[in-house]
DNA sequence: TTGTATGCGTTATCAT
DNA sequence: ATGATAACGCATACAA
């Protein structure tokens, strides 16, 4: 559709071989610097731009980078996906994003997709209802670069990005703990999701450093539609037993509380303390503010592209080895967790 | 990298031509229905997929869509891309992405990247610092199907998807009167923007309908800086002549809003209405709730892929013809609107 | 219905 | 320092 000129015309147009044209063009040494300067401005006035589709055919390498992530952008995504692009763009590197909206079967059509090629390398966060891993597991085994952040799968043995969820989620608990909470619910989505594991464990475990039972109906597992996440909580909210502290371990919950508090007569902090995993910028105007563990979005971005374009620039300095890389979250605390 | 067989080599181990098997898969009318099935098995069996790039290189097209946005993926670019991707990935299309972040010099080197091929079509949202547009009209005149969204270019004749920016920016001052509001001021990004424009004019028609005189003075220009757009809200804020009302332009602004307003003794709604333009999922757990015009993004990003993809499927039947549509933005009324 | 040959636009190998 | 030629993997015009 485009059609520019290609590299045989601009070589007639110069009464050059499309060869040497090609080698001025990629600055190689055998050309000699009169006819590089001929051929750049050449290909300037008549504003060349080398098929990209040639050149990945002839090289095996598209200069792009695929982000799989598992549902809609919100702000952690968004944060990554910025990260991401930022370094991408920096270093010429296309960006393709895929959504597989919570689908295992999305998922592995899209990577079954990213088989052929497409992109040089992946950076995916696995879907919540993702079990079987033989598709990822081919990615891997067809050697093509691939890091897992946030969502990962352990299994597959390459380099993953994540933050501290076991101790944040430890010492967010703490923090409720600190500020007075005898009776610490933890809202959670999944039992699959390695997240969602570990920041389980870190409430377990807050839980019992403190000489205190482990109680297993204070574990609310939500869904991912948020009315039905609002009642949950409400009626958690409205029962005998009602917690004093609440951690939500993602964003959506801590939202969904904030509404399902508005339906009840209790107010945050004083007769809930409440605390969020949480990438909003907006969480200092809440009201009350929401105390929040920010994960490193942006950084989890960067450090993603930065590995996988490194891999692609020097593969052989740069391996994706098995290992996890932790990059620390922060608590910030606000007004929700105020001791009044 | 991830080398995959080739057609030829599948042929090879099916004992057939390569264009035999080509036409199989492609599902051609000239090939019997038991080699088709039995190339499909084989395929399958060989994990079989066909080199993107050569195809693109033969077929001259990519079955990819790029989209240009100017600034982080905020909560309205994150509505438009979702809405783009879900179209995309429903019929095929791959989907790049790429963002100017506010700079012009991006804006054109972007634009330029694309003119070799690299995607079939292109949406997007122009920078605030776009006053030269020869860039997008070389886009133009190379027959790159080109979409705009939110923030258009009128010069180029093609068609653009925005929201009913005036009308909206009018219905909201409008609302702001009726709410008892005498002295309402616009916060605004720049004087460039197409959207910016829009609802300057909407919200000065909606003054003068009133019959009042229009101050200039109660238009404030923000930055892309949120502290300094706190402290020139601040500032405003305690002003002699401070306003009761405030209609924000951006999302951004009216947060920035909320943070001004904590450092005053002022309450919403009682001393100052906030309403704004946004697509918050949590504009109802602000507090006070703030009143929205909700731009529909979704509807937008769908749209755009829509009508992109018609033009590249039937390029005969369907024309991006210069024209604006429109599709209306929805006011959300909440309590930083309320008369208490 | 299937096979053969060509070309898409590059880059790399081998000449000159 | 430059030119001729082949090859990347696919789809298609032409041949059988």
């Amino acid at each position: 559709m485009a059609g520019g000129i290609s590299l045989k015309e601009l070589a007639a147009e110069l009464k050059l071989a499309p060869s040497t044209v090609s080698r001025a063009l990629n600055d190689s040494y055998e050309i000699s610097e009169a006819t590089k300067k001929k051929v750049i401005s050449m290909a300037e006035k008549l504003n060349y731009h080398a098929n990209p589709f040639a050149r990945s055919l002839r090289e095996n390498k598209s200069k792009t980078i695929a982000v799989i992530i598992p549902e809609r952008i919100n702000s952690f995504f968004a944060q990554v996906v910025d990260g991401i692009e930022e370094i991408a763009q920096e270093q010429g590197y296309h960006l393709l994003i895929y959504n597989t909206h919570e689908d295992l079967e999305r998922e592995q059509k899209i990577v079954n997709l990213l088989l052929n090629g497409r992109a040089d390398a992946i950076a995916m966060s696995v879907t919540s209802q993702t079990s079987d891993v033989s598709h990822l597991q081919k990615l891997h085994d067809r050697g093509l670069p691939v890091i897992f952040f946030d969502r990962i799968r352990s299994e597959i043995p390459t380099t993953k990005f994540i933050t501290n969820d076991y101790e944040s989620a430890f010492e967010a608990t703490k923090h409720l703990i600190q500020q007075g909470c005898k009776n610490i619910t933890l809202l959670t989505l999944g039992k699959d999701l390695s997240i969602s594991k570990e920041r389980q464990r870190g409430y377990n475990d807050a839980i019992k450093s403190e000489g205190w039972e482990l109680d297993p109906s204070m574990t609310l597992y939500c869904s991912h539609e948020e009315e039905r996440n609002v009642e949950l909580i409400e009626e958690l909210l409205l029962s005998s037993n009602r917690p004093d502290g609440i951690l939500a371990s993602v964003e959506k919950l801590a939202f969904a509380t904030y509404l399902a508090v508005k339906r009840t007569k209790l107010r945050i902090p004083s007769d809930l303390k409440l605390i969020s995993f949480s990438n909003t910028s907006i969480a200092g105007i809440l009201n009350p503010s929401l105390t929040t563990i920010t994960q490193p979005a942006m950084s989890i971005g960067n450090e993603c592209a930065n590995l996988l374009i490194k891999k692609l620039t020097k593969p052989k300095q740069y391996e994706l080895i098995d290992q996890v890389i932790t990059i620390p979250s922060k608590l910030t605390i606000r007004e929700s967790t105020l001791v009044e």
